[in-house]
DNA sequence: AGTATCAACAGACCGACAGTCGGTTTGTCA
DNA sequence: TGACAAACCGACTGTCGGTCTGTTGATACT
């Protein structure tokens, strides 16, 4: 049982990768199963054994580009033990990962809209939310009452800014101030 | 021209209405048209005379649900001078507004589906986006150069407030906490 | 009064698309 | 070697958004 699951898996990894590129190209809606098959020179019998639907191969790409921004914040963070420290390494991290187009189309653009926002946040909770909320109870200085709606501002924030770095024309002097202007915002959610 | 005119703009005004009703109840995709042409027994001829498409007939219902919270806003903004504090009153009053189904999947889940991100923003550069960025201006503690990026996050943070509010269980409890935690996340982004 | 005009409406029709289903191939293992 | 099941195939279906060729009836004009 080595070779058919072997190659049922990068069947699957192929389609993956394929509907990554169209995704972020095209965006969800105007990418259709037919274009990903041709594409990927795969039958739609196939995709289909692999994938119960259209919003289920969407959730594999999801969750793909999620892993690796995930990485990369964690190693941003890697070694720093104060919780605002790393929340604001953290922001940055994930203000860099956004340069990436597959980001920003797929993480902030499709994604609520094609699982609805509730699912979406609940990913998030599992991933980024979680972390933040962590942090801020860890730091004390936000009430705890007060923690879980700031946290779901703070990952907000975040998401517009990288949204409006996204549409900047002058994209290293926008970069430069954008993250200059997430640490400032950080520095006024918490200050006392 | 009159009877011809009343008549085209009450079954304009009516699908936009009946539109308006099953957006909310089931949301842009799962609204079909051939639905909105039997709910509001209209001929399929009938709408597209009036509406170039499914999508223009979404504009026409977003644009008629941001009138009436512009309004609110504006109602709630009367009188109020001082820049800051009529950003408080618009933020509350928009929360309250968010009360309402209608508000909640139309402006917030379904329009930057529909529209786009880049749409989305630039109806509301015209309506909220604009007004938050003057009145920042007008208040001066935050930095010019700032104010536009520092503009989108509280535009942001108020909707997730928004929308987390939405999911919460109890809901006057709720509403007051959010209340609070709108203006205490205002004053601690303007906080020199 | 007769008629030309045009906005408003009607509904049959079309292409595209997501998803289904009855088959076929092929590696695995008893 | 033959039973079994995972992987794959592709014709087919239902639905949906959108188009197109009319028809109707109020109004403007002579």
């Amino acid at each position: 049982m080595n070779k058919k699951i072997d190659r049922g898996q990068a069947t699957r990894e192929h389609l993956v990768a394929v509907a990554t590129g169209l995704f972020t190209e095209q965006g969800y809606d105007a990418t259709s199963i037919e274009a990903v098959l041709r594409a990927a020179d795969v039958s739609r019998g196939a995709l289909y054994h692999h994938f119960p639907g259209k919003d289920a191969l969407f959730a594999a790409v999801l969750d793909a580009v999620y892993e690796r921004v995930e990485a990369e914040g964690a190693r941003a963070v890697e070694g720093v033990t104060e919780p605002v420290a790393a929340l604001r390494a953290a922001c940055l991290a994930w203000i860099r990962s956004t340069a990436d187009p597959v980001v920003r189309q797929v993480m902030l653009i499709d994604a609520p809209a094609v699982l609805g926002w509730q699912r979406w946040r609940e990913l998030d909770e599992r991933r980024a939310l979680g972390k933040i909320k962590a942090a801020l109870r860890r730091d004390g200085r936000i009430p705890a009452a007060r923690v879980d709606l700031f946290a779901h501002v703070l990952l907000a924030g975040m998401n517009e800014v990288a949204m409006v770095l996204a549409r900047a024309e002058d994209h290293p002097g926008a970069a430069a101030e954008a993250e200059a202007a997430a640490v400032d915002l950080l520095d006024r959610l918490l200050r006392t």
